[in-house]
DNA sequence: ATCTAACCTGTTTTT
DNA sequence: CAGGTTAGAT
């Protein structure tokens, strides 16, 4: 296959001979294994424009990935490099593009096209109930949580093996319950099929059972997508691989880009053996490796380069940089978890005087709650921060409660969608909801049947009420950002008595929403867009410049010029959930490595040496084993014992006030002692409840002296 | 006796 | 934010 001439694009000016390799071979199965900051996704979308350019249709070439993320930055640089014919690329997350296929496909299931997507919740919320129906809570002594239930499952369908299987592997103790979960997913499944439900793992297991038989539609997709490409392809797992195998049957014309130390997602059954089978699965694999780092230099790159060395299994890989000079990473041992935040917010301070946008700045760390006291103090500084990977948009309770109302008005007996807004109503609980559906479930016009229900209690009147008002804007047929707006306003009273704090940003976020849904025609989209692909904060707010906190899953393939990972401490990182198995444990230190490696150029480790623990009080913490594994001398060790009293950030919280004494007698310079920890000097009264206070061996914490056992020495 | 509302605590990671 | 628990309301 000769190469034509290169009209538009030198492609061996831009690329290096490993790239120009792989973006050159546009036949037959190809597999590129790389390292971090290699331009993986780059060497793909150069692809793209080198087939376009060769004259291939662009409809016919299919990008996919597993994160949402990955597939927007897929897709938004091939708009970049190939121009306006990207836009007839098909491409996104396996589980989008499965539901598009699904749509047109899925009569041959005896599913009706307009299904719905459960999202997580609703997974959970199912399982429950059917489990509560079933009675198996009851009759079995601690029954495994609706959310450990969601994982079980969703791990049994992703790694195609029975619960037995899967109980086996991480929940040993509850072995003896498989041919319970066995029924009751059973019971889940006709749930779903009676209600014309999906889930996340139907949407690829539905799609490869229509591939798988019936010839016909697998046929007439393998030409329509002539070239499939894979970019994070040790994140997806065995469903995933065989999707990619039955689509591509015709033409073998499938390239894959991934790279197995960032492998971090074998909780849902990816697993990097998989990249390791390709070649299994697509005999005549050709196998090409970039090892050039294009991201880091190479002090950062001999660092992590170390942190992978550790790890059992992997392809021989070792990183080079491009990049020249650089310094070492940093670790920082802190004193407690307070001081570990203060240093972070000192040491952004200080980047952001140094002209380093806010944007370029990220802290990372292995589950969300580990940063909730650095939130509090970059609130306190007015320091922007967006935090990833913890609560979404969707997650907030009052978005649920909206979404409830329409689900509703779409689909009167939706249970759990009737238990949320019902409930709403002061004195009508769980109970009474549950008496009321039963009558719904027994007509043919539930919500009529709620407005004749009748009953003696106090919540009569304002259900009937409620009813009404859903009755009459279900008449009017409105659009559906229009209807949005009407059920917002129908919500609005038992939002501001919910949320008597902070309404007012709820009900922003609730008309965002309605702004969003009107890109949508059909509400049953609509709803499972929400669930495919939540709109995310930051695009909702359009907060520019702000410092990203995230944690280390939602941070892959992304990158910034300076990284804080903290909380590197044992029982934090790894995470103890991990330690039982070694799989495990070479998952966190592959997770470790993808945090390591998103710095461009500055990259600190933190740890503090006392930890809280629940309950409120602290415990010496063990520097994380991953830190202990890098050779010495590959990161430079920060924290002279003076430093806490030096810096910037550290001056400014504990200069003394004008003197202000506290309602109780607590003022600036007084010794006192905490049930906890112990002896300290009161360095600032805040108001009538709190005081800063510098303790001798945990160094400063705020106190709200109405909880806290505060005695004065 | 039955059900609701208020309180307390403990959190992996994603589609 | 949700699950479990419990005090208090009906």
């Amino acid at each position: 296959m000769g190469i034509k001439d290169l009209s538009q694009i030198d492609f061996n000016e831009h690329l290096n001979p490993e790239q120009f390799e792989a973006v050159n071979t546009l036949y037959g199965p190809v597999l590129v294994i790389a390292g971090a900051g290699s331009g993986k996704t780059r060497t793909l979308v150069y692809r793209v424009a080198r087939l376009i350019e060769e004259g291939v249709d662009p409809e016919s070439i299919l990008l996919l990935t597993f994160t949402r993320k990955a597939a927007h930055e897929m897709l938004k640089r091939a708009s970049e490099l190939v121009g306006p014919k990207s836009h007839l690329v098909s491409g996104g997350t396996f589980h989008s593009f499965c539901y598009s296929q699904l749509r047109t496909y899925c009569r041959v299931l005896d599913y009706p096209s307009n299904f719905t997507v459960l999202d997580r919740r609703d997974i959970e919320d199912i399982l429950g109930l059917l489990a509560e129906e079933l009675g198996l809570k009851k009759e079995t002594a601690r029954f495994p949580k609706k959310s450990a239930l969601a994982s079980i499952y969703s791990k049994k369908r992703n790694c195609m093996k029975d619960c037995l299987w899967v109980l086996k592997r991480g929940y040993a103790h509850l072995t003896h319950l498989a041919p319970i979960l066995e029924a009751l997913f059973d019971a889940y499944q006709k749930y779903k099929r009676r209600h014309a439900l999906m889930d996340y793992d139907d949407l690829l297991i539905n799609w490869k059972t229509i591939l798988k038989n019936y010839p016909e539609i697998q046929e007439a997709v393998s030409r329509r997508f002539n070239f499939i490409m894979v970019d994070e392809y040790q994140d997806t797992n065995r469903v995933q691989a065989e999707l990619v195998r039955l689509m591509a049957y015709t033409h073998d014309n499938v390239m894959a880009v991934g790279d197995d130390a960032q492998s971090i997602y074998s909780f849902r059954g990816a697993n990097f053996k998989n990249i390791l089978e390709f070649p299994e699965l697509f005999p005549g694999t050709r196998i090409i490796k970039l090892e050039k780092n294009y991201r880091t230099h190479q002090p950062n790159l001999d660092c992590t380069n170390a942190i992978i060395a550790n790890a059992q299994e992997k392809f021989a890989k070792r990183l080079v940089a491009v990049r020249s000079g650089g310094r070492k990473p940093l670790f920082y041992e802190a004193l407690d978890e307070n001081d570990q935040a203060e240093f972070v917010v000192s040491r952004i301070k200080d980047f952001i005087l140094k002209g380093v946008e806010p944007s370029e700045i990220a802290v990372l760390f292995r589950a969300s709650f580990h940063s909730f006291q650095l939130e509090g103090l970059l609130n306190r500084y007015g320091i922007k921060y967006v935090k990833r990977g913890g609560l979404k948009l969707l997650e907030g309770a009052h978005i649920k409660d909206l979404l409830a109302f329409l689900r509703i008005i779409l689909n009167p007996v939706d249970r759990l969608s009737v238990l949320r807004v019902f409930t709403l109503i002061p004195g009508l609980g769980e109970k009474g909801v549950q008496r009321i559906y039963e009558a719904m479930i027994k007509v043919d016009d539930p919500l009529k049947a709620v407005a004749e229900f009748k009953t003696k209690a106090k919540w009569h009147q304002p259900l009937k009420e409620l009813v009404h008002r859903l009755l009459a804007i279900k008449e009017k047929d409105l659009g559906l950002s229009d209807l949005l707006k009407g059920l917002t306003s129908i919500y609005e009273p038992y939002l501001t008595d919910r949320f008597p704090d902070d309404y007012p940003r709820r009900l922003q976020e609730l008309n965002e929403l309605s702004l969003i849904a009107g890109a949508f025609e059909d509400p049953g989209e609509f709803l499972t867009e929400v669930a495919l692909d939540p709109p995310d904060e930051e695009e909702t707010y359009g907060k520019g410049d702000a410092v990203c906190l995230s944690t280390i899953h939602s941070a892959k393939g992304l990158e910034w010029k300076v990284v804080f990972i903290i909380s590197l401490v044992e029982g934090r990182f790894p995470s103890p959930m991990a330690l039982e198995r070694d799989e495990d444990l070479e998952e966190e230190r592959r997770l470790f490595y993808v945090a390591a490696t998103r710095a461009k150029d500055v990259l600190y480790f933190v740890a503090p040496r006392l930890v809280n623990v629940s309950g409120g009080g602290v415990v010496p913490g063990k520097r994380s084993r991953f830190l202990d594994e890098i050779p010495p001398g590959l990161f430079e060790i920060w924290g002279n014992k003076s430093r806490r009293f030096n810096t910037p950030g550290k001056q400014e919280l504990t200069t003394p006030e004008p003197v202000k004494v506290g309602g109780n007698g607590f003022r600036v310079g007084l010794r006192v002692r905490h049930q906890v920890f112990g002896p300290g000097t009161i360095t600032k009264v805040i108001d009538n409840e709190k005081v800063a206070i510098d303790f001798d061996v945990v160094g400063s914490k705020i106190i709200n002296t109405q909880v806290a056992k505060l005695s004065k020495i």
